[in-house]
DNA sequence: CTAAAACTTGACACCGATGTCAGGGTCAAG
DNA sequence: CTTGACCCTGACATCGGTGTCAAGTTTTAG
């Protein structure tokens, strides 16, 4: 498949396909005049990387990561310090979410029972 | 207080309460020489602004929500409609979080068993 | 009084993923 | 062949919170 129709199967822009591409976290054979081509294995991986950039990941730690979901076998152990790290980001980061969700729900019951009793 | 006792409080910057100032999110009484004072409750105040800010709210937002937080008499349709809003915004981004979580933890987990028992 | 420390405003820089535009190739259908 | 749709590279713009520098004012300690 060529780039239009993996943007279309994924909802990645043609721009930010090529600029994964750069950043290593896909790659693309190339057809006889230059244009990108890509096995339908792409749509799976775009899927994956964009799930990891929705994180947080950045495009750094995602070209990390992703060798070692592609391929099993890579398991060093900085990759394994580099994967636990990432974690702990994300851990930190759900926490400081449901501080918020709470402050914010709270609000949102009070004005509901105020409503409901008071006004 | 002043802004470096403040800060030294907070740990936000001077550069950034001026900012959160700037965007409506903080106030200041000013001394004869010009100089910012703020309450104590300027304390919990930027803390709250941290808060919000750690979980991806923007500062519009938060200027949005603040006064509904600090005058709980402030009860608007449309504020609660606001709050609702970023409090799906916020879970939208709990489950991008928890996805990615599950990918990478499973990952570690394997590369925990493979090393205990076949490498 | 003086020097240092703290403050003021204003401006510019950064990061990182994406948008967008320009100028030029490629491909498929008529 | 031609035309329109698609693709190529390269470059510049964007957003938002923060860092940082500059030049000038205020406060505080000695």
């Amino acid at each position: 498949m060529r780039i239009g129709d993996l943007s279309a199967a994924t909802g990645a822009s043609a721009r930010s396909l090529r600029y994964y591409e750069e950043q290593g976290l896909l790659s693309s054979e190339r057809g006889a005049g230059g244009q990108r081509q890509y096995p339908e294995s792409a749509v799976e991986r775009v899927g994956l990387i964009r799930t990891l950039l929705a994180a947080g990941l950045s495009t750094g730690a995602i070209a990390d990561v992703l060798p070692c979901v592609a391929d099993e076998t890579i398991r060093t152990p900085w990759l394994a310090g580099r994967l636990t790290e990432e974690l702990r980001r994300i851990e930190a980061q759900m926490a400081d979410l449901r501080r918020t969700h709470e402050i914010l729900a709270g609000l949102v019951d009070d004005y509901t029972i105020g409503s409901g009793h008071y006004n």
